[in-house]
DNA sequence: GCTGTTTTTTGACAAAAGTCAAAAAGCCAA
DNA sequence: TTGGCTTTTTGACTTTTGTCAAAAAACAGC
């Protein structure tokens, strides 16, 4: 929990008050490797903190496994379009690692929005954050080049390459296994 | 204004006191076709809301304008990266046809949001649904061929074809002029 | 309605990336 | 260490998309 409370101090530091209350609402969980923490066609009810381990996001298309985000150390993570929405998800999620987790319910982080104004101010900083991260990843998918965006990972995020089978680290970068493969080995 | 109001409305409703609050941070600016609302290296000051009429984000790659996202009627407009962090932009801000737009200072949505709890809350709201927007259109660039991010835009957002040059369109699709030439031809 | 400009299309070719199948390398547990 | 699995690499070929150049079409101003 305290690399949580570490953590949020970054975006926007919360006052005693806040900090208990959010205390309050994360629950701790411990997870074993391979794990479904969501299923596609259901609902994403809460919301994750990574505190240790390793997980992905993934959905089936035509029979094959698109890896599209992966989760570390210090990350937040659920399924985005189905937590926000509370409809059914497309993706499924699960550990590439057993996983120390914090959990907050969708319900309990409505509440603690309304009970305290800077956690409404914490998430919208959050949200800018997470925004402009995913536009720099949108504009690498569309107008970068395979062996561009294998070196941006290389140097912006290697430690994927380090905790993620080569498989998964080609869907994320938008390529087959095999061109990934033959990147690798001219460089 | 009106039509700002309304708009907003569709996310949060607000409050008396919040709403004359919004509009006396608001000032109306009208602008003529071409002009260019930033220019790249400079750091984009306001945020925009458009009343009437299209603009265009782009920015130079190799000699070529890339085109990554338009604006029309009711959508917030503004270079998001420089905008939030107050850093140079790298993108350019074009007006496609001439504009009535409402424009808002940093500064002053600064100060809405240490007044208005409830402005905290809509721009917290608005985030989560730009940023559900942009995760579709990553999803699309990442893993759709050409011709079908073209029909999903034919589908989804068929306006942006009636108003804009198609040049401008494929890079927005992020594909060559030609290529978009020819998968029209064959549809 | 004509001219000059811009936008769009077409053609020939090149480059990038995908597919399928098989081989090689790594990993794990008996 | 030795099979039996999974992951990664390699090879041959195909498909998709890009590039460059030129033609055709659309548009704006006179």
């Amino acid at each position: 929990m305290e690399a949580l409370l570490q953590h949020i101090k970054k975006f926007y530091p919360l006052g005693q008050d806040a900090q208990e209350a959010l205390y309050n609402c994360f629950t701790q969980k411990q997870l074993p490797k391979n794990e479904l923490l969501l299923q596609h066609d259901n609902t994403c009810r809460h919301l994750y903190f990574v505190e240790k381990g390793a997980l992905r996001g993934f959905y089936n298309l035509d029979g094959k496994e698109i890896t599209h985000w992966f989760g570390f150390e210090n990350d937040f993570v659920t399924s985005f379009h189905s937590f926000i929405t509370q409809t059914p998800a497309v993706e499924n999620i699960q550990l590439l690692e057993s996983c120390t987790l914090w959990s907050i319910a969708k319900d309990d982080l409505t509440t603690l929005l309304n009970q305290h104004q800077e956690i409404e101010r914490l998430l919208r900083i959050a949200y800018e954050k997470y925004y402009i991260r995913l536009e720099e990843r949108f504009v690498n998918a569309q107008f970068k080049t395979a062996a561009e965006r294998y070196e941006n990972l290389l140097t912006q995020t290697p430690h994927i390459l380090e905790r993620v089978p080569l498989g998964c680290v080609a869907s994320y970068l938008g390529i087959s296994q095999e061109t990934l493969s033959r990147i690798r080995s001219r460089l």
